[in-house]
DNA sequence: TATGAATGAGATTTCATTCAT
DNA sequence: TATGAATGAAATCTCATTCAT
C-alpha cells in the first residue's frame, strides 16, 4: 500500500513551490502573480501553498533566499579554497562565474529585486548582507592577494572592485529588456571588460 | 468668472498629473500605485484624471515617455552638434552626461522598466526603440568618428559602444538597492571606468 | 435631472447602512455575518460599504454605538431633568424604560455583546464606560435622591442599584432564547420586581 | 506492548475532547474556535477527534451537554430528595447552588448558548427542555410545597418562581462582562435577594 | 470640465473536513 | 486507532473604472 511517489514527494513540497513560485515571479513580477497560478504550476492546492508559506511575502522571501544562497556561497568557497595566482582566478574561475550569472535563473532574481525593493526594504537588506557586500567582499580579497603577492599594482580600480561587476549586471538587465530586440554577445563583453581591467592592473603589464 | 490661476492650471494638468504619477510610481511600482493616490497628489480628482489617461496603463506609459524622451533627446543633439573632437566629447559632455543619470530622476524610470517590462513589452519595445538603440547608437556614432579621424584605434571597444553604459547601469542599481546600506562614489566609478576605455583605445596611449 | 432620491439617500447611507448591519448581526452573530449578506440588505456594493466602514469590526461598532447611545442617553436626560419624586420615578419613567427594554432591538445588542466581548475587549470597554455604568449611576442617583428626601430607608438595596437591573436581562434573555418554547410575562416580572424591591425600601411601609 | 497509560488514556478520550472543547469555546466562542487548537489543547490529532465527533457542531453539542446535564441534575436530585422546609431548602441548598453558578464554568456555557443560540436552535430546544424549564420547574415545585405545607402565602412571586433566577442570570453576566472593570458581590446580591423574596412570600412576616 | 459616490471583479487567506498511510 | 498532509469552498477586502450630477 505504500506509495513511495506520494512519500518522496512529501519532502520535497517546499522546493517544488518555491521552483514554481520563482517561474511565475520571474514571469510576472510579486503584485502580478497569483497566488493561484503558483499553486497550479506546483501541483498542489492553494491550501497547502499556505501551510508552508505563512503569506505570499513569505513565499516570496523564499524563493528569492533559497536560489541566490547557493550561487554566492559556491563563489566565496571558491575564493577561500583556491590555489590559483590573482590573475589565473580571475580568467579562470571569476570570469567563469561572472558570465554564468546572466544566463542563470538568478538574472530574474535581479529583476525582483530592483522591482520590489522599495515594498521590501528587510529583503534588500538581507540581499545586501547575504549577496551583494559577500559578492564585492570577494572580489576585493582576490586583488588584495594579488598585489600583496606582487601580480597587481594598486590603482583606483584596486580599491573599486565594483569594476568587475558593472558587466555582469549590464548583461543581466540588457537580456532581460532587450535580447528579443537586440541580441549582445554577454560572454564577449564580460570577457573584454575583464581583459581591460587586467591590463591596467597587471604589474608588467606597462 | 475666469479665474487665471484656474486657467493656467488647465492647461498644465496632464504634466501634474503625469509628475505626480511620476513620484508615486517610482516609489511604489505599477501594481502598488493607486491611482486614488496619484490623482490626490496631483490635486484633481480621479474622474478629472480618467479624462486626460484612458487607463492606469496609459498614464505609466505617458510618465516613461515624457521624462526620458528630454534626456535621450539632448543627448543625440549634443552628439549631431558637437564641434569636439570624440576624446573631448567623451571626457566632456559624455561624461557628464553619464554622471548625471544615477542622480536624475531618471534612475527611477529604469527601476520601473524593469520590473513592469514583463507586462508590458510594448513600453520595452519603444524604449528600446527610441532610447537604448539611440543611446547606444550615439557613443557608437562618437567612436566611429575617433576612429576615422586617426584618434582612436579599433579595437574590441570600438565594436561594443556598451561598455560605455555598463558603470551607469551599475551606478543606477547600487543608487535604488544599496544607497542606504553603502555608498558608492558612483561619479569616481563612472570617470575611472571612461578613462579606462579611453586609455585602451587611444591610438597614443600605448 | 436632478434626482432627489439618490440626493436624500446619499447623506443616509451610513445609517442605512448600520440599520441592515444591525439586523443582520442580530440575526446571526458577528462571524456568522457575511459583509454582502448586509450590503445587499442595505442594497447597496459591498464597495460601498467599505467606503463608509473600513472593516466588518468597524461595522459591528458603529453599530452597537449608534443604536445603544440613544437609548441610554435617553435615560441619563430623563432622570437629570425631572420633578418627580424618587418613588413616582421609579414607578412611572424608570418602570416604562425597564419595561421596554426587553421588547426592543436593544435586546440584540445584549446577546451581541456577551457573545462578542471576548473577541472584542474594546467594545465592552466602550460599553461598560458609556452604557452599563450610566445606566447604574443613574438609578443610583435616584435612590440617592430618596434616601435624602426621606422618602426612601437606607438598606442593603440602596448600595446594589444593580437590582432594579436583574429582571430587565433576565427578560431579555429569556426573550432572546426561550420566546418560542414559553411565553413569560416580562413586563409583569419587572413591574412586581419594582414593587418588591419599593416595598423594602419605602420608609412607611413597614 | 500495550502501554496502561495509553490504555487508560484511550477511555477518557472523549471527556478529555470536550474538556479542551469547553475552554476554547468559552474562550473564543464557536465561530472563532479552530478544531485544530481544540485536537492540540487535547493531546490528540485532528483525525481522532474527528473520529470521536462527526462535525464541529456535534462537538459543540456534546460540550453544553455534557457540563450542563451534571448540574441541573444535581439541583432536581436535591429537590427531590430533600427533607427540609421550604424556606429551609430555599436558604440552605437552593442558594448555595445560586451562588455556584455564576462562578462554575457553567457561566461560559450561557454566554455560548447566548451567542449560539440563533445558529444552532436546536440546541436551544434541547436546553430548555433539559435544563431551563427543569431548572424552573424544580424551584416552582419548592415554592408550591411552601403554600401547601402553609409555609407561604400565595402570591405573584409564588407563580413567578423566575424571580429566583433574576440575579443569578444577571451575576453570570456581570461578571463575563464587567469582572474586570467593576467588581461586584454577587454572592451577596443573590443573598439579599433571595430574603427580600422570602420576605415577601413568608406568610409570618406580615 | 470636474467631482467623488458607486460598482464589481478578483485577490489573498482561513479552516472544517477528508483520506492515504 | 491514529496521524497530519492535503483539499477547496467561502469570506474579507481592494481598487480600477464608470457615471450621474
Amino acid at each position: 500500500m505504500a506509495n513511495p511517489r506520494n512519500q518522496r514527494r512529501k519532502e520535497d513540497r517546499p522546493a517544488e513551490i518555491t521552483a514554481a513560485a520563482m517561474h511565475t515571479f520571474a514571469e510576472k513580477g510579486f503584485a502580478a502573480t497569483k497566488v493561484a497560478d503558483v499553486a497550479k504550476r506546483a501541483g498542489v492546492s492553494k491550501g497547502l501553498l499556505y501551510l508552508y508559506f505563512k503569506t505570499k511575502e513569505d513565499l516570496f522571501k523564499a524563493v528569492v533566499r533559497s536560489f541566490i544562497f547557493p550561487m554566492i556561497e559556491n563563489l566565496t568557497d571558491t575564493v577561500e579554497n583556491t590555489d590559483l595566482g590573482a590573475e589565473e582566478f580571475i580568467r579562470g574561475p571569476l570570469l567563469k562565474f561572472a558570465k554564468s550569472v546572466p544566463n542563470s535563473p538568478a538574472r530574474f532574481l535581479v529583476r525582483l529585486l530592483v522591482a520590489e525593493g522599495p515594498k521590501h526594504p528587510d529583503l534588500v537588506t538581507w540581499y545586501w548582507e547575504n549577496v551583494a557586500s559577500k559578492g564585492i567582499g570577494a572580489i576585493r580579497t582576490v586583488v588584495k592577494k594579488g598585489v600583496e603577492s606582487g601580480e597587481f599594482r594598486s590603482n583606483a580600480f584596486t580599491e573599486l572592485p565594483h569594476i568587475f561587476a558593472t558587466p555582469v549586471i549590464f548583461s543581466i538587465l540588457w537580456k532581460i529588456l532587450f535580447e528579443e530586440h537586440d541580441s549582445l554577445d554577454t560572454d564577449k563583453l564580460i570577457e573584454e571588460h575583464f581583459e581591460l581591467i587586467l591590463s591596467s592592473i597587471r604589474k608588467n603589464a606597462s
